[in-house]
RNA sequence: AGGGGUAUAGCCAAAUUGGCAAGGCAGCUGGUUUUGGUCCAGUGUACUGCAGGUUCGAGUCCUUCUACCCCUGCCA
């Protein structure tokens, strides 16, 4: 709902924005952009950069572009474009009829760089990629000129119009930018501009065979479409002085990079080449194996796009490292799932119950609400007979203080149905219960009586005859350690996967659940959150747990 | 003396020009409840990284120090 004014939070980045537009800097006008490299899929952290660019674009009243950093071929692919533009659309965002690409300006590109040359300030080095390592210097020695770094224009000129022409091998030579390369910052050591790639780029085919690297593209991308606004993480806190030498070079429009922190999860990985890692190895199924933090995994895991959104702006935004606790990503996950998912009700650990008194043959039809949060959902029918199943957990034949589910002589609720009275444990030779027998209070129906009865325990069940089997998926945690990128000496990343964070369980389902499409969320009466899996067929839904309940008698128990 | 950043409760994070240190998550207590869920109410000695200084008054200004993060791709 827009109507009632949410409050959001402030952060330093909207303190920048108020005083721009305050002081009306660029017409008082607010563009961002969300600019992914098409090399990989979305994960959790860029949700938040979504979230912060879009975000700032629709309370600012400005725009803010999807645009695709596609400057090196050699890593990217379409397939990542398809994969980002589904994301980005499922988590709510438009981008409007355009979508922008770097490599759409590569001609306005190379005409800056000849502009650049022109001017005496970039120029063609012929050094090998070691020795320009090694000119470079290092964090404590400054670098030192390259023996090229004086050819005049003209020879650039023509170097690198044969650059362009493809008269060079990869490697061969590039282009620099001739800034000082005894500074401190080490990215103003005589930057390159272009490099050599004789591969084809996924959009511009053939056309080009000198690709521009990022310090001397993105901030011209922002230019060209008149961002004003350049948020990106961190670690490009160095390369601003270049962003903006760049553009003050070429007296273009010059947009502002603000720099903030990117988000880290506990139990989680969001690195780019780790998660690659855990695909290609096969630690998991895919990019969206509902344990991955990618927006493809969380959405497969029955995450909504709700959830991620309110979880962006909970966290805020800084410029402080930090780590956020996973209970605060399922908490937006539960409150929002809380007010959506139909209740329904699963068996995952069977315990059969024979109700003696109960006539042999007889079905009858019971009413069960599909969402007390929320009563337009309506209601269900559900069959109930002599013979159900409840959960182990819901009975005890020696009970602690304090447990109100089954016990023996105790009597308990069965939600939605009758009361029952625990009368006889069977068990089998190894002493474990393998039944109950149990006698009902017909005057109960519906799970309540008049007469001022306190029965403090509910437990789910489902009718024996007519309940249906369900695969259902248990998650957890990937990594055994809340920060697995901070591990011990001498360990890989994937020394601290969890062993169990899948367990895969066959559960009894009440019925209307045989016939369900994928991606559907429910709550599992008791239990915890499902979503239905995209490996669902009719007649044998499977489900991934998404989230469980809070479960405040587990934590009694400990 | 490389450079660039960051330090506010277990976690995240606010704090107009210096003016009693928000809020959320987690935890804990109660209450409501046909989900031990939800909901409601309550709940914190934060020496604002340390040490000094300026000031009637400092998380905000000054100085010293410490810890942590980022930077030596023809990646972004």
């Amino acid at each position: 709902m827009e109507n009632n004014e949410e409050i959001k939070a402030s952060n330093f980045i909207k303190t920048i924005l108020r005083k721009d537009i305050e002081e009306a800097k660029n017409d008082g006008r607010v563009h961002t952009r969300f600019p992914p490299e098409p090399n990989g899929y979305l994960h959790i952290g860029h949700a938040k950069s979504i979230c912060l660019n879009f975000g700032i674009a629709e309370e600012f009243g400005g725009k803010c572009n999807l645009r695709f950093d596609d400057t090196n071929p050699l890593k990217e692919d379409t397939e990542y474009v398809d994969s980002i533009k589904e994301d980005v659309k499922w988590l709510g965002f438009e981008w409007g009829e355009t979508e922008f690409y770097a490599s759409d300006y590569f001609d306005k590109f190379y005409e800056f760089a000849v502009k650049l040359v022109t001017k005496g300030v970039a120029y063609v080095d012929s050094l090998t990629p070691e020795e320009i390592k090694e000119y470079r210097g290092n964090l404590k020695e400054p670098g030192k000129n390259s023996p090229y770094r004086d050819r005049t224009p003209d020879e650039n000129l023509e170097l690198l119009q044969k650059m362009k022409d493809g008269q060079f091998a990869d490697g061969e030579c590039v282009l620099r930018a001739k800034i000082d390369m005894s500074s401190p910052n080490i990215n103003m050591r005589d930057p390159i501009m272009y490099r050599i790639a004789n591969t084809e780029h996924h959009r511009t085919g053939d056309k080009w065979c000198i690709y521009p690297m990022y310090d001397f593209a993105h901030g011209l991308e922002d230019s060209i479409e008149g961002v004003t606004h350049s948020i990106c993480t961190l670690e490009f806190e160095d390369h601003r002085p270049l962003y903006d030498c760049f553009l003050d070079q070429l007296e273009v429009f010059h947009p502002q990079q603000i720099e903030f922190a990117r988000l880290n999860l506990t139990y989680t990985m969001m690195s780019k080449r780790n998660l690659l890692t855990l695909v290609n190895e096969g630690y998991v199924s895919g990019w969206d194996d509902p344990r991955m933090p990618t927006i493809a995994g969380l959405r497969r895991r029955g995450y909504t796009p709700a959830s991620i959104r309110n979880f962006a702006e909970m966290i805020g935004v800084s410029k402080a490292n930090s780590i956020v606790e996973y209970a605060q990503l399922e908490y937006c996950l539960r409150e929002d799932l809380n007010k959506v998912a139909q209740r329904v009700m699963v068996v995952t650990d069977p315990l059969k119950v024979v109700i003696t008194n109960y006539p042999e043959d007889e079905t009858e039809m019971l009413t069960a609400e599909n969402n007390p949060e929320c009563e337009a959902d309506g209601n269900r029918e559900i069959p109930f007979c002599r013979e159900i199943y409840i959960e182990k957990d819901d009975f005890m034949e020696d009970p602690p203080n304090k447990y109100f589910r089954l016990s023996p002589g105790k009597e308990m609720r069965l939600k939605h149905a009758y009361y029952i009275t625990c009368d006889e444990v069977i068990k089998d030779d190894n002493g474990e219960v393998i039944e109950l027998r149990c006698s009902y209070d017909p005057k109960s129906r519906g799970g309540w009586t008049d007469d001022g009865r306190r029965v403090k325990g509910t437990a789910h069940w489902v009718s024996a005859k007519h309940c249906i089997d369900a695969e259902i998926r248990m998650y957890d945690h990937l990594f055994t350690i809340p920060n697995p990128s901070r591990r011990k000496k001498g360990e890989v990343f994937t020394d601290n996967i969890n062993p169990d964070s899948m367990k895969v369980v066959s559960a009894l389902a009440e019925p209307s659940l045989a016939s369900i499409e994928a991606g559907k969320h429910f709550q599992f009466l008791r239990i915890g959150y499902f979503t239905s899996d995209k490996d669902t067929t009719d007649g044998k839904p499977v489900f991934n747990k998404t989230v469980g309940l809070k479960d405040t008698w587990a934590k009694m128990k400990k």
